[in-house]
DNA sequence: CGTACACTGAACCATATGGTTCAGTTACAA
DNA sequence: TTGTAACTGAACCATATGGTTCAGTGTACG
Protein backbone atom coordinates (compact mmCIF):
# COMPACT_ATOMS: atom_id res chain seq x y z
CA UNK A 1 0.00 0.00 0.00
CA UNK A 2 2.94 2.50 1.02
CA UNK A 3 4.24 1.22 -2.75
CA UNK A 4 0.74 1.71 -3.99
CA UNK A 5 1.22 5.19 -2.97
CA UNK A 6 4.77 6.14 -3.35
CA UNK A 7 4.19 4.69 -7.03
CA UNK A 8 1.13 7.12 -7.07
CA UNK A 9 3.19 10.08 -6.59
CA UNK A 10 6.11 8.83 -8.87
CA UNK A 11 3.71 8.65 -11.84
CA UNK A 12 1.73 12.19 -10.98
CA UNK A 13 5.45 14.50 -10.11
CA UNK A 14 6.57 12.99 -13.25
CA UNK A 15 3.77 13.71 -15.48
CA UNK A 16 3.98 17.53 -13.53
CA UNK A 17 7.31 17.57 -14.59
CA UNK A 18 6.85 18.50 -18.15
CA UNK A 19 5.69 22.02 -18.95
CA UNK A 20 3.31 20.86 -21.74
CA UNK A 21 1.18 18.37 -19.76
CA UNK A 22 1.31 21.22 -16.75
CA UNK A 23 0.04 23.30 -19.83
CA UNK A 24 -2.88 21.05 -21.16
CA UNK A 25 -3.66 20.26 -16.95
CA UNK A 26 -4.21 24.29 -17.04
CA UNK A 27 -5.91 24.14 -20.38
CA UNK A 28 -8.33 22.01 -19.25
CA UNK A 29 -9.47 23.61 -16.59
CA UNK A 30 -10.88 26.24 -18.40
CA UNK A 31 -13.04 24.08 -20.62
CA UNK A 32 -12.59 20.21 -22.06
CA UNK A 33 -10.92 19.52 -25.08
CA UNK A 34 -10.18 17.64 -27.80
CA UNK A 35 -7.31 15.39 -28.96
CA UNK A 36 -7.11 18.20 -32.46
CA UNK A 37 -7.44 21.39 -29.84
CA UNK A 38 -4.89 20.49 -27.44
CA UNK A 39 -2.50 19.44 -30.54
CA UNK A 40 -2.99 22.61 -31.99
CA UNK A 41 -2.95 24.93 -28.80
CA UNK A 42 0.68 23.13 -28.08
CA UNK A 43 2.07 22.73 -32.07
CA UNK A 44 2.46 19.02 -31.80
CA UNK A 45 1.66 16.07 -33.93
CA UNK A 46 -1.95 14.39 -32.51
CA UNK A 47 0.34 11.53 -31.91
CA UNK A 48 2.52 13.39 -29.62
CA UNK A 49 -0.60 14.88 -28.01
CA UNK A 50 -1.86 11.94 -27.26
CA UNK A 51 1.27 10.13 -25.49
CA UNK A 52 0.68 13.26 -23.25
CA UNK A 53 -2.68 12.72 -22.59
CA UNK A 54 -2.16 8.85 -22.02
CA UNK A 55 0.47 10.07 -19.33
CA UNK A 56 -2.18 12.66 -17.76
CA UNK A 57 -4.68 10.08 -17.85
CA UNK A 58 -2.01 7.05 -16.68
CA UNK A 59 -1.53 9.40 -13.64
CA UNK A 60 -5.39 9.89 -12.59
CA UNK A 61 -4.83 13.37 -13.84
CA UNK A 62 -7.22 13.50 -16.84
CA UNK A 63 -9.95 11.39 -17.96
CA UNK A 64 -11.01 10.76 -21.47
CA UNK A 65 -14.01 9.52 -23.12
CA UNK A 66 -14.48 8.97 -26.77
CA UNK A 67 -17.39 9.44 -28.74
CA UNK A 68 -18.18 9.34 -32.42
CA UNK A 69 -14.95 10.01 -33.95
CA UNK A 70 -13.52 12.45 -31.58
CA UNK A 71 -12.48 11.91 -27.91
CA UNK A 72 -12.76 14.49 -25.44
CA UNK A 73 -10.62 15.14 -22.37
CA UNK A 74 -11.36 16.58 -18.93
CA UNK A 75 -9.69 17.06 -15.43
CA UNK A 76 -9.33 13.54 -13.59
CA UNK A 77 -10.85 13.39 -10.40
CA UNK A 78 -7.99 13.44 -8.67
CA UNK A 79 -7.18 16.66 -6.67
CA UNK A 80 -3.30 16.09 -6.39
CA UNK A 81 -4.06 15.95 -2.44
CA UNK A 82 -1.31 13.40 -1.84
CA UNK A 83 1.39 15.34 -3.71
CA UNK A 84 -0.46 18.11 -2.12
CA UNK A 85 0.24 16.38 1.20
CA UNK A 86 3.94 15.35 0.45
CA UNK A 87 5.28 18.51 0.04
CA UNK A 88 3.05 20.29 3.24
CA UNK A 89 4.92 17.45 5.01
CA UNK A 90 8.40 18.35 3.08
CA UNK A 91 8.18 22.22 4.09
CA UNK A 92 6.93 21.39 7.79
CA UNK A 93 10.20 19.10 7.95
CA UNK A 94 11.93 21.76 6.38
CA UNK A 95 11.02 24.31 8.96
CA UNK A 96 11.64 22.03 11.96
CA UNK A 97 15.12 21.34 10.55
CA UNK A 98 15.93 24.66 10.03
CA UNK A 99 14.43 26.04 13.40
CA UNK A 100 16.84 23.10 15.10
CA UNK A 101 19.79 24.90 13.16
CA UNK A 102 18.72 28.36 14.73
CA UNK A 103 18.53 26.76 18.56
CA UNK A 104 21.77 25.10 17.59
CA UNK A 105 22.92 28.52 15.93
CA UNK A 106 21.96 30.58 18.96
CA UNK A 107 22.85 27.81 21.55
CA UNK A 108 26.56 28.73 20.37
CA UNK A 109 26.39 32.05 20.24
CA UNK A 110 24.89 32.43 23.87
CA UNK A 111 27.98 30.15 25.01
CA UNK A 112 30.08 32.43 23.45
CA UNK A 113 28.95 35.61 24.80
CA UNK A 114 29.05 33.46 28.22
CA UNK A 115 32.85 32.56 27.25
CA UNK A 116 33.44 36.19 26.22
CA UNK A 117 31.85 37.45 29.59
CA UNK A 118 34.18 34.95 31.82
CA UNK A 119 37.52 35.94 29.71
CA UNK A 120 36.88 40.00 29.10
CA UNK A 121 36.62 40.86 32.35
CA UNK A 122 39.38 43.18 33.44
CA UNK A 123 41.98 42.53 30.47
CA UNK A 124 45.20 42.74 31.51
CA UNK A 125 47.13 44.81 29.10
CA UNK B 1 11.72 34.85 -16.17
CA UNK B 2 8.44 32.76 -17.20
CA UNK B 3 10.65 30.28 -18.69
CA UNK B 4 13.24 30.02 -15.92
CA UNK B 5 10.24 29.43 -13.57
CA UNK B 6 9.17 26.60 -16.19
CA UNK B 7 12.55 24.88 -16.05
CA UNK B 8 13.06 25.18 -12.35
CA UNK B 9 9.14 23.70 -11.95
CA UNK B 10 10.27 20.45 -14.13
CA UNK B 11 13.48 19.86 -12.80
CA UNK B 12 12.03 19.86 -9.21
CA UNK B 13 8.76 17.97 -10.15
CA UNK B 14 11.21 15.33 -11.68
CA UNK B 15 13.69 15.22 -9.02
CA UNK B 16 10.82 14.22 -6.61
CA UNK B 17 9.07 11.69 -9.34
CA UNK B 18 11.66 9.49 -7.94
CA UNK B 19 11.21 7.26 -4.52
CA UNK B 20 14.73 7.07 -3.69
CA UNK B 21 15.24 10.70 -3.87
CA UNK B 22 12.25 11.60 -2.09
CA UNK B 23 13.99 9.54 0.88
CA UNK B 24 16.80 10.75 0.39
CA UNK B 25 15.29 14.55 1.49
CA UNK B 26 13.29 12.96 4.14
CA UNK B 27 16.58 11.77 6.01
CA UNK B 28 18.16 14.95 5.30
CA UNK B 29 15.18 16.48 6.94
CA UNK B 30 16.30 14.61 9.96
CA UNK B 31 20.34 14.96 9.59
CA UNK B 32 22.87 16.04 6.96
CA UNK B 33 24.58 13.10 5.72
CA UNK B 34 27.54 11.63 3.53
CA UNK B 35 27.73 10.16 0.39
CA UNK B 36 28.61 7.27 2.08
CA UNK B 37 25.39 6.99 4.42
CA UNK B 38 23.06 7.79 2.08
CA UNK B 39 24.79 5.12 -0.36
CA UNK B 40 24.58 2.47 2.63
CA UNK B 41 20.79 3.53 3.54
CA UNK B 42 19.62 2.73 0.32
CA UNK B 43 21.72 0.23 -0.83
CA UNK B 44 23.15 1.32 -3.69
CA UNK B 45 26.92 2.66 -4.85
CA UNK B 46 28.43 5.41 -4.75
CA UNK B 47 28.68 6.47 -7.73
CA UNK B 48 24.57 5.83 -8.28
CA UNK B 49 23.96 8.01 -4.83
CA UNK B 50 26.46 10.95 -6.09
CA UNK B 51 23.84 11.29 -9.33
CA UNK B 52 21.11 11.35 -6.97
CA UNK B 53 22.38 14.03 -4.85
CA UNK B 54 23.50 15.74 -7.69
CA UNK B 55 19.97 15.62 -9.45
CA UNK B 56 18.95 17.42 -6.28
CA UNK B 57 21.36 19.65 -5.74
CA UNK B 58 20.68 20.79 -9.53
CA UNK B 59 16.69 21.68 -8.65
CA UNK B 60 18.27 23.30 -5.68
CA UNK B 61 16.68 20.99 -3.32
CA UNK B 62 20.50 20.23 -1.44
CA UNK B 63 23.54 21.60 -0.88
CA UNK B 64 27.11 19.68 -0.45
CA UNK B 65 29.85 20.87 0.80
CA UNK B 66 32.93 18.24 0.73
CA UNK B 67 35.17 19.06 3.83
CA UNK B 68 38.69 16.49 3.77
CA UNK B 69 37.40 13.05 2.18
CA UNK B 70 33.59 13.40 2.66
CA UNK B 71 31.04 15.88 0.79
CA UNK B 72 28.05 16.49 3.79
CA UNK B 73 24.61 16.63 1.94
CA UNK B 74 21.90 18.82 3.72
CA UNK B 75 18.58 20.49 2.66
CA UNK B 76 19.08 23.11 0.22
CA UNK B 77 17.18 26.88 1.00
CA UNK B 78 14.58 25.99 -1.10
CA UNK B 79 10.98 25.34 0.71
CA UNK B 80 9.26 24.04 -2.72
CA UNK B 81 7.39 27.88 -2.47
CA UNK B 82 7.40 27.55 -6.23
CA UNK B 83 5.83 23.85 -6.31
CA UNK B 84 3.53 23.79 -3.06
CA UNK B 85 1.97 27.47 -5.23
CA UNK B 86 1.69 25.35 -8.53
CA UNK B 87 -0.30 22.15 -7.38
CA UNK B 88 -2.66 24.96 -4.87
CA UNK B 89 -3.77 26.75 -7.88
CA UNK B 90 -3.83 23.79 -9.65
CA UNK B 91 -6.34 22.81 -7.01
CA UNK B 92 -8.47 26.05 -7.02
CA UNK B 93 -8.78 25.51 -10.83
CA UNK B 94 -9.79 21.99 -10.32
CA UNK B 95 -12.36 23.56 -7.54
CA UNK B 96 -13.58 25.92 -9.91
CA UNK B 97 -13.90 23.95 -12.55
CA UNK B 98 -16.27 21.11 -10.73
CA UNK B 99 -18.19 23.99 -8.65
CA UNK B 100 -19.26 25.08 -12.49
CA UNK B 101 -19.96 21.21 -13.70
CA UNK B 102 -22.01 21.51 -10.35
CA UNK B 103 -24.19 24.62 -11.39
CA UNK B 104 -24.80 23.34 -14.58
CA UNK B 105 -25.79 20.11 -14.02
CA UNK B 106 -28.07 21.66 -10.89
CA UNK B 107 -29.41 23.66 -13.65
CA UNK B 108 -30.42 20.70 -15.74
CA UNK B 109 -32.32 19.25 -13.05
CA UNK B 110 -33.93 22.63 -12.39
CA UNK B 111 -34.94 22.59 -15.75
CA UNK B 112 -36.13 19.17 -15.61
CA UNK B 113 -38.00 19.30 -12.30
CA UNK B 114 -39.78 22.70 -13.37
CA UNK B 115 -40.59 20.76 -17.09
CA UNK B 116 -42.03 17.91 -14.96
CA UNK B 117 -44.07 20.31 -12.59
CA UNK B 118 -45.36 22.25 -15.92
CA UNK B 119 -46.41 18.45 -17.62
CA UNK B 120 -47.18 16.27 -14.51
CA UNK B 121 -50.55 18.44 -13.73
CA UNK B 122 -53.45 16.82 -13.41
CA UNK B 123 -52.32 13.72 -15.65
CA UNK B 124 -55.08 12.60 -18.13
CA UNK B 125 -54.94 9.39 -17.42
C1' DC C 1 55.64 5.62 4.04
C1' DG C 2 51.97 2.66 3.03
C1' DT C 3 47.28 1.38 3.18
C1' DA C 4 42.59 1.98 3.34
C1' DC C 5 38.68 5.06 2.78
C1' DA C 6 35.54 8.59 0.44
C1' DC C 7 34.63 10.20 -3.41
C1' DT C 8 34.58 11.04 -8.58
C1' DG C 9 34.64 10.65 -13.67
C1' DA C 10 34.22 7.84 -17.69
C1' DA C 11 32.18 4.30 -19.92
C1' DC C 12 28.63 1.23 -20.38
C1' DC C 13 23.86 -0.77 -20.20
C1' DA C 14 18.76 -1.21 -20.35
C1' DT C 15 14.86 1.26 -20.32
C1' DA C 16 12.01 5.51 -20.50
C1' DT C 17 10.75 9.99 -22.62
C1' DG C 18 9.35 13.29 -25.99
C1' DG C 19 8.89 13.72 -30.23
C1' DT C 20 8.29 12.39 -35.27
C1' DT C 21 6.41 9.84 -39.71
C1' DC C 22 3.61 6.48 -41.87
C1' DA C 23 -0.06 3.53 -42.43
C1' DG C 24 -4.09 2.37 -41.08
C1' DT C 25 -9.41 2.47 -39.00
C1' DT C 26 -13.63 4.61 -38.01
C1' DA C 27 -17.14 8.10 -38.54
C1' DC C 28 -19.26 12.17 -40.34
C1' DA C 29 -20.66 14.65 -44.63
C1' DA C 30 -21.46 15.75 -49.56
C1' DT D 1 -19.72 6.25 -52.32
C1' DT D 2 -16.27 8.99 -51.89
C1' DG D 3 -13.89 11.97 -49.40
C1' DT D 4 -11.96 13.80 -45.45
C1' DA D 5 -11.33 14.55 -40.54
C1' DA D 6 -10.04 12.47 -35.91
C1' DC D 7 -7.79 9.41 -33.96
C1' DT D 8 -4.53 5.39 -33.16
C1' DG D 9 -0.73 1.95 -33.35
C1' DA D 10 3.82 0.74 -34.87
C1' DA D 11 8.19 1.98 -35.84
C1' DC D 12 11.79 4.99 -35.45
C1' DC D 13 15.00 8.56 -33.43
C1' DA D 14 17.72 11.29 -30.13
C1' DT D 15 18.31 12.10 -25.63
C1' DA D 16 17.59 11.34 -20.62
C1' DT D 17 17.43 8.28 -16.51
C1' DG D 18 18.80 5.03 -13.10
C1' DG D 19 21.81 2.06 -12.35
C1' DT D 20 26.39 -0.47 -12.70
C1' DT D 21 31.73 -1.33 -13.01
C1' DC D 22 36.34 0.23 -13.31
C1' DA D 23 39.98 3.11 -12.76
C1' DG D 24 41.47 6.64 -10.81
C1' DT D 25 42.47 11.04 -7.12
C1' DG D 26 43.02 12.95 -2.83
C1' DT D 27 42.96 12.38 2.38
C1' DA D 28 43.37 10.29 6.89
C1' DC D 29 45.66 7.36 9.87
C1' DG D 30 48.91 4.02 11.87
Amino acid sequence: MVQLQQARLDASFAALSDVTRRGILERLGQKDASITELADRFRMTLTGMKKHVSVLEHAGLVTTEKVGRVRTCRLGLRRLEQEAAWIESYRQLWSARFDELDRIVEGLVQEKTTHDRNTTVSPTS
